[in-house]
DNA sequence: AGTTAGCACTTCTTTTCTTCAAGTGCTAGT
DNA sequence: ACTAGCACTTGAAGAAAAGAAGTGCTAACT
C-alpha cells in the first residue's frame, strides 16, 4: 500500500462519513491528481485487501469494518474543534458546585448536541465506595427505612414491611451495632462481614436476629445493586442519522437502546479511547461505539458515544479525549 | 340513527380496530343481513352525521374521532379478560410485601404486554405527605448530604458543597431546630413555614443563618420537585403498532415519549376513567390516552395507557377500571 | 318507504417496462 | 506505471398498464 493508496483510503473513508454516499472515482481526479483510470485501479486493490467494499457491482466505494478500522489506526488525525464548544465544557467542568455526575452529565449533554450522537454514561457500581452511615427510620408499626451513605455522599434506601413478631427497636439497636462496627468499610466487603462480624454479635443481643439480619441483608443488596446508573443524552439523535431512515432499523436500535441489560455491557476494561466499529461493538452491526472510562475521588464510570458506523471519528475521539483528560488530570 | 345504524357504526369500528383496514359494504352482508347497498346507504348517512370517514373517494369507511366517541359512549362495553391476565394482577396486588408504587408498576408492566400498549405513571408530588425526619451527614469538610423522609417512606437526599466560611455544626444544629419544629408539616407548607418560623429561631442561635437558610431551601425544594416521577412500561410498543411503519411518524412519537415535560401534562383532573381520542389527547393526532387516577395512602398518581387511535377501548378501560378499583377498595 | 340489484366511475396498488445516470473492469495504447 | 476509451452492470425513477376494492346513483322490487 503506497501513499497514494493511503491517501485514496483516507479520502474515501472522510467522503462518505460526509455525504453517506459510495465514492466514485471520477470525483477524485483532482484531488489525488491523477485519472480516474489509475483511482479504479488503486480501489480494486484496497478492495483486494478489504479495505473497500461495493454495494453493489457497479457502485461506488464504501469502507468497510476493517477500512474504518485502518483509517482510525493509522489515518485519522484528532480534530480540534471550534473554540467555542471547548469553552462551554471548561465552564462546566470548572464549576466546583457540580457533584462530578452532573458535571459529566452535562458535558455529555453538549457532546451530543456537538456531534449528534447518542451519549451514554454508566456510573459503574463503584465498590470502592465506603460505608458512612446507615440510619433506621420507622414510618409505622410495620415500616421501616433503612437509609444508607457513602463517603462519596451517595444515598440510597429500602423500605420494607417487617412482620409482626418484629420489635422495632430490636432493628434500630442492630443498627447502632452495624455503624459501629460497619462505617468505613467498603461496598464490596460489606455482605461477608454482615454474616461473619456482624451477626454474631447481634444473635448474642438480639431475640429475632435471623428475621433482622434478613432485613438489613436485602437492604444492603439493593444498595450495590441500585448503584449502577445508567443515562443517556441525545438518545434520538442517532434516528437522525440517514441510515436509520427505515421503520425496522429505526424499532431494532430504540429497543436496544432500551434495553438496560445491553448498555450495561458497554463497558471499558482497559485505560485509553477504545473504538468499537459495527460487530464489534457487539451492540448493533451498524453502530460505532467509543467508550472511554474515568475514575476520579470515588466516581468511576464509562462514557460512551453511539453512532453510525460513518461516524466522526476525529471529532468524537478529540472530544472524549478531552473530556478524560480534564477529569483525571484533577 | 337506527338500531341497524348504530350496529353498523359498532361493527365498523371493532372491525376497524382489529383490522386496519378501511370496512367495505360488501363485507358486512353477512352480519348484519341486508344488501350491501342498504349498508352504503347507511355508512354514507353515518359519514353525513360525521361519525365515519373515507381515505379517499372509493376507499371504504374508516371511524372519524367523534365516531370513536361515540362507540366508547354508547356502544361499548367493557370486556372481560382471560382469568388468567385477572388472576396474574391480583397476586401482585395481594403481595403485601410490596410497596405500592411497585406494584403498580407490576401491574402496568402485565398490562402494557396484554394490550402491547405504552403505560405510563405519573406518580404524583404528592403535596399531603409530611415530613418525618430530616439527616445531615457530613461527608467531608466542605461536603454535606440532606437526607428526608417523609410519613410515607420517601427518602430524597440533597448533596451540597457549603462554602468555608460555614461551620457544618452549626447547619447540624439548624437540622435539629428543623425536626423539633417540622416534623409533621405537609410538604406544601414547608417552604412557608421555613421562612416565617424557622428563620427567625435559626437567626437567633446562628451566626451564618443567611447561608444555612438558603442550604435548607434549596435541599427542601428538590424534595417537592423530585418526588413527581414517571416511569413507563412497554416503551417502545406502540412501534409494534401499524400506523407506525413510516419514519418520520416513529420518530415525531418518539421524541414526544421522550419529552418528559409534555408527559407530565397528562393528568387526570377528575374521577373515574377519561378517554382522550386523537386531537383531544393533546399528545398527538395519532393516538388515543386512557387515563385514571389513583389515591391511597399517601400515594396519588396517574396511570395511562397510550396508544392508537383504534386501540382496544373496552379492554383498556376494563383493565384500567380493574386495578383502580382494585387499589381504592383497601 | 325501505331495500336491493346493477353498473359506471374513482382511486389506490401492484406490476411491468423503459430509460437514465453512475460507475466499474478490462483492453490497448502511451 | 499511467491513461483513454468502451462495453457492460446495476439501481433508481418514472410511465404505463392491469387489477382490486369500493362507492354513488338509478331504477326496480316488496
Amino acid at each position: 500500500m503506497n501513499d497514494r493508496q493511503r491517501e485514496l483510503l483516507k479520502i474515501i473513508v472522510e467522503n462518505y462519513i460526509k455525504t453517506v454516499k459510495p465514492v466514485g472515482s471520477k470525483s477524485l481526479v483532482k484531488k489525488l491528481k491523477c485519472s480516474s483510470a489509475t483511482i479504479r485501479n488503486d480501489m480494486a486493490y484496497l478492495e483486494s485487501l478489504g479495505y473497500l467494499e461495493k454495494t453493489h457491482l457497479s457502485s461506488g466505494r464504501v469502507p468497510s469494518e476493517t477500512g474504518y478500522k485502518y483509517y482510525v489506526d493509522n489515518l485519522m488525525k484528532p480534530k480540534e474543534i471550534s473554540g467555542d464548544d471547548v469553552l462551554k465544557l471548561q465552564t462546566i467542568l470548572s464549576n466546583k458546585d457540580l457533584e462530578v455526575s452532573d458535571a459529566i452529565l452535562k458535558c455529555m449533554e453538549i457532546i451530543s448536541e456537538i456531534t449528534n450522537y447518542t451519549s451514554i454514561i454508566l456510573g459503574k457500581e463503584s465498590k470502592d465506595q465506603k460505608l458512612k452511615q446507615v440510619n433506621i427510620v420507622p414510618i409505622d408499626n410495620r415500616k421501616v427505612v433503612a437509609v444508607l451513605i457513602t463517603n462519596t455522599g451517595h444515598v440510597e434506601n429500602k423500605q420494607t414491611m417487617i412482620s409482626e413478631s418484629i420489635d422495632i427497636n430490636e432493628i434500630v439497636k442492630s443498627c447502632e451495632i452495624i455503624n459501629k462496627n460497619l462505617v468505613g468499610t467498603p461496598l464490596g466487603e460489606i455482605n461477608a462481614k454482615l454474616e461473619y462480624e456482624i451477626k454474631p454479635i447481634i444473635a448474642s443481643k438480639i431475640k429475632q436476629y435471623e428475621e433482622v439480619m434478613i432485613f438489613f441483608q436485602e437492604a444492603f443488596n439493593d444498595f450495590t445493586f441500585k448503584r449502577s446508573d445508567v443515562f443517556f443524552t441525545g438518545k434520538t439523535n442517532i434516528l437522525k442519522q440517514p441510515e436509520y431512515n427505515h421503520p425496522d432499523k429505526i424499532k431494532g436500535i430504540i429497543s436496544k437502546l432500551e434495553n438496560i441489560e445491553l448498555i450495561k455491557k458497554i463497558e471499558t476494561d482497559n485505560q485509553g479511547i477504545n473504538i468499537y466499529i459495527g460487530e464489534e461493538s457487539k451492540f448493533d452491526e451498524d453502530v460505532t461505539i467509543i467508550k472511554t472510562s474515568y475514575k476520579l475521588k470515588g466516581e468511576e464510570g464509562t462514557i460512551a458515544i453511539i453512532g453510525p458506523k460513518r461516524m466522526e471519528y476525529a471529532k468524537v475521539v478529540y472530544l472524549l479525549q478531552f473530556l478524560k483528560n480534564y477529569l483525571e488530570r484533577e
